[in-house]
This record gives structure tokens, sequence and C-alpha cells, in this order.
DNA sequence: CCAACTTATTAAACTTCTTTAATAAGTTTT
DNA sequence: AAAACTTATTAAAGAAGTTTAATAAGTTGG
């Protein structure tokens, strides 16, 4: 039975992350106004709030206009108290960004790609670089093209010096700090559900075509799916036609009908409440017609909603979303 | 952001129930043992269960043998402090169980159908009468073969006086004790989950190859999967041929290729660690049929474990896990 | 069989959050 | 402009778990 119990010990740690967060989810706020949302007694946020602005990490906007008696001061969370960098290893180059606790991106740039250089060196020298331009870095995130186990890059192909390496624990030793390890499409998922601010209860698939064959992400109760052998998301080797299946469809039969298919067996398997796709990949009016080709198998009121997004946006705002929950929770 | 922290206020019951379920885990525990297990101090244990054994809920059971030292004395929950009943309504009938914190099946029966009789009045008498003879019970869980979004049944065909009824707060105020109302094929994953003690990160496919139609209960990072209208596990549905979906396929073409198909869907969506079929669907020599027509698919190692089951035991664990909960979790 | 040593349990001191009371700082009314 | 009233903040008392010290109950070796 997972214990998932606040013991008086990890009181402290779980109080500062929670008035972080809901400082940075409010925008700002007074010290009643968080004693109420989060439930915690007015005296034991105002010893916090006090020694966290005492450290810079907490700051004074003023005083919020009356409401009938003394006016309260208003707190916000500085947002350049500490930064975050997340890097992308992708295929034919590096991508990295640099953001702030109020998930603002201050810097980003490319590089040689760490993967077709084959060496983690390239890496560490990217992220060294950046530490010494800003020493504020307290969390890295990085995204990968690639399954993960627990921050282990397990299969990666073509990559030989990642393959079955622990990078997360690799990079927080080398660097003695927080590190979040995480697939692009689980990351992709990951990012467009928080930054929508949706709820557990939605579920999502988030749909990649790329030229190396379909992939998805699957987001359900709020946790990503992974998988028995991290292979969740293949969604190219379903089966569709008489002898065809997705990835095989899509190039030989009508696309949209194979796309309708696909459509209609994640519905009938999760019912999710959306499923995504890049606006890279698919148009709205094709939108309109996979929509009407997996009618064909599902009523269509359980059919999710079809949403086209940018997946460049929702891959940052996931390895944003992983590096960020880093840094306000020091566990 | 969703708060899962044990506030003071919350803590004495947090602590009670851990104390409840780490005793029934492990059968029987010294003060020691548990302080150990759950990270709480020695004098808040001996504390608490010193409460409960005035109030007959722990039982003494001697001593331990020496270790060197002082003999610890041995404490176990009596499982006979509480009673939890479980309503089974099916069609043909209603069944009930009569279970003890221990799980023990203490009393079980049959009556009329509540569904065809389509009366809640007849469910009302049967808990009822179950109370009046068992004063102890003191939590009720219901299976029920329709959706069920939080207690409410929100689609049950041809029982309509359950349609959108919400059968939870109605028990729960008629006879003011916890209650749990959950769909069939959920509690049969719940049960099979449950009973087998599987970690959250083993998710788990339960298919039912009923006359009304297959379908499934899933469970992904220990929680059912539901759908964003409930309409999870309708894998009757699944697109499979060129002019078949899983249903039709079952019935019109080859057994064995459409169930590895389903599976092969299945596996490449979500990859789970098992697929559970009813031992009355399926034989052991189809299992291995069904997995050799999947692996045509999905690379065998990719492939869940499929296994045979005790459906009627598996949703009886179901019913028998919520209720439980309920009973040493009151909220 | 008693001294030396282990281990379990109880008691006392300590920490930390909450609750309640007191004080400070505004606003409005007369 | 002072009295009456609101609301924010600080201070003191209370509650509940933890840590540390003291005591009780066994075991073992000379």
């Amino acid at each position: 039975m997972g214990d998932l119990m606040t013991t008086p010990k990890s009181m402290k740690q779980a109080i500062s992350t929670s008035i972080r967060s809901t400082l940075l989810e409010l925008g700002s706020a007074t010290k009643a106004e968080l004693s109420e949302a989060l439930d915690i007694s007015f005296p034991t946020i105002s010893k916090f709030l006090g020694q966290m602005g005492k450290e810079g990490e907490v700051l004074e906007l003023g005083q919020d206009d009356s409401s009938g008696g003394r006016r309260a001061k208003r707190y916000a969370y500085n947002p350049e108290y500490s930064l975050g960098l997340a890097v992308f290893l992708e295929k034919s180059a590096t991508h990295y960004a640099l953001f702030n606790c109020a998930g603002k991106v201050k810097e980003q740039g490319t590089e040689a790609s760490v993967l077709t250089g084959n060496s983690i060196e390239l890496l560490e020298a990217l992220i060294t670089g950046c530490l010494e331009k800003h020493p504020k870095i307290s969390s890295l995130s990085i995204g990968v093209p690639g399954a993960i186990n627990n921050g282990r890059v397990i299969y990666i192909p073509d990559y030989g010096q990642l393959q079955d390496f622990d990078l997360k624990t690799h990079l927080e030793k080398r660097f003695s700090m927080p590190t979040a390890v995480e697939n692009d499409m689980n990351a992709a998922v990951l990012g467009y559900h928080r930054h929508q601010g949706m709820s557990a209860e939605q579920s999502l698939v988030y749909i990649y075509l790329g030229q190396n064959g379909p992939g998805a992400g699957i987001m359900v109760n709020g946790d990503v799916v992974r998988g028995s052998t991290f292979f969740s998301g293949e969604i190219s080797l379903i089966p569709q036609y008489d002898q065809a299946n997705f990835w095989q469809a899509l190039e030989q039969k009508n696309r949209n009908d194979a796309l309708g298919r696909m459509v209609a067996s994640i519905s009938a398997i999760l019912n999710p409440h959306q499923i995504i796709f890049s606006y890279e990949d698919i148009s709205q009016s094709e939108l309109k017609e996979i929509t009407e080709a997996s009618s064909q198998f599902i009523p269509s009121e359980h059919l999710p909603e079809l949403i086209s997004s940018d997946w460049k946006q929702d891959y940052l705002h996931g390895l944003k979303s992983l590096g960020l929950r880093l840094m306000l929770n020091p566990n």
C-alpha cells in the first residue's frame, strides 16, 4: 500500500512546496488567501512567508485596497529566484531553453546533436556552459526520443552510448542538481495537459505522425501511461484491415480512414477526452474527416474531441513543467 | 493542483487507517514493527494501539520469543470488529456476500433480481435484512453491470429506475454507512489487481466475452480507467478487418485471430503487463493460439502475459476490497 | 544465582502546527 | 475629529507527534 502520508517530519517541505506553487498559480496572494487556499493556519503561513521573504524567494508587492479594515499585504513568488534548464535531444540538433519559475523562457539556443555525436560529454559541456552563465539554474529536464524508465534510457536505436544508460542519476551526480529525464511524446502530453490546466480525470492521447512511423503519448488519471516494456503508444502496430496495420494503412490505404480507425481503436479502449495532433501533421478540415471516419465505428457521443496543437510548444511546456516541479519541491 | 497532504487535523485518521491496514497486511505485528513499517514513532503507535485495544479493535496475541532481551507483545487486528456487505446486482439474480475485515466470507446468498424487479426497494430490503442479522456491518459495496460515475448509475439499459440514479448517496443516506458503487468489470480488475498484490505500475486489462458482446475493465498506474463518457473498455467496437469490428469478427471470422488482433490493439496502445480472461470463456490452449496470433502484429517481448482467471472470484475480491477500504478508512 | 548486557515500554522534554486572544491599522459614522 | 466598527497581524496558549532519557523485563556467563 503506497504510503502517501505527510508525517510531521516532511511537513516543512510539504508546506513550503504548496506555498510556492499556490503563489505561482495565483500570481500573487495575501497571507489570508494562502491560508484559505491551502487550509494551513494563518500564523504558519506568516512564519514561512517571513522566512522566504528574508531569502528573497518571495516579494512584497504592496498593500491591497482596503475592504473595510486594515489593508492586507500582497505577496508574490520571485520568478527569478531560480532557473530551470530544459534540453531537447533530437536527431539533427540539440535545443535548449532556460526558463524562470514563472515558466518564462529567458534564453534558448541550438547546438550540435548529442545523439548523432553519440557522446554524453557534448551534453555535459552544454549544461556546464549554461551553468557558468546562469548560476541560479537549479533543475535539469532532458527530453529524449526513446523509451525511458525512471530516468534510465531503455531503448534508443542507433545511439549506442545512451542505450541502457541511467542518464538521470548520472546528471544528478555530475551536477548535483535534481534532474528529470522523459520521453519526448510523454513530455508533450504532459505539457499539453498541465498547460491547459486540465484535471486528473481528463485523459489525453497525443499523436505524432513522423517519418519514423506514428507514435503516441498517453495520459490517464493524471499520469503518463508507460506500459510494461515501455512500449505504450506504439500505435503504428494497431491491426486495422485484413492485411494492414495502422502504419501500413496510412501509406497504402485511404489516410483519413486509417486515422479514423486509429481514433476508433483508442476510443473503444480508452475513451479519452481529447486526441491531439500536431498542426504540422493534420489540418482542421482533415480533423473533421477523421471524426466522420471514426464515427462509423463508435457512436459520436463517445468520440473524443480532436485537437490540433503545437507539438514543439507542448514538448517545451512538458519539460518546463517537469523542471518546475523539481525547482519547487526539493525532495 | 490536487492537494494530497496530511494536515495535523487529519493526522489521527491517517494514523489509525495506516495501523489498521498494516496490521491486516502483516497478519500480526509488534509495536516496534509497526513503528518501523509506518515510520511513526513508537510512543504514537503505543498510544493508538492502547486505545484500539480498549475498544476491542485490536487483540493481544501474547509475547514473542525473546531476541535477547525483554519479550515484545504481539498484536493483531480483530477481524470480527466490523463486517462488510457486498451486493452483486445481476440480470438473473442478486447475490450478496458478508465478509469480515480479514476478507473471509461469513455468509452468502441469492435473492430475486433487483434489476429485473426494477425496484430499489428490493435492494433496500435485502440490506435491511442483513443489517438486522448482523449489526456489525459497517460498509456497503454494490456491483452494477452498467456505467458508474462516482456512485451514480450513468447508463444501464432496460432498468429504468436505476438509470441516472445516485445510488451511492442514496444508500449512504438511507443506511448512514459508507458505500461504494462500482461497475462489474471495473470491480473485477480491481479485485484481481489487489488480490494478486500487484504494484501500481502493473497495468491490467480484464476481458469479458459475454453474450451481450465483449467488454473490458482496465487498470493503469493503480487506478481504474473510466473514460470521458464512461465508455472505456468497449472493445467490441475496435475496427479489425476491412469490414468488421471485434465483435463481428468474433462471430464471423476466425475467433482466435480476432482475439489476437484485439490483444495486439491493446498492446500497441497500452502495453499492459497482463490481459486476463475468464476461464469460462477461454481455455489454456486457446491462450497459446491467441498469443501466436497477436505476435503477428506485435514483437513478442512486448506482448502481455495472457492469464485465465475466475471472474466471479475476482469480482467478489473487488467488491470486498472496496468495502474493506471503507471499513478501515472512515472518512 | 547474581552481575552484565539486551530489548521493550514508559515518561519527560521538545518541536511544530493550530486555536484563540490581543493588538495594530484602516474605514466609516456621527 | 473622535467613536464605533472591520480586518490584518502578532502573541500566547493548546494539541499532537517526535526525540531522548529512564525504567522494566528478559537473557546469558562466571
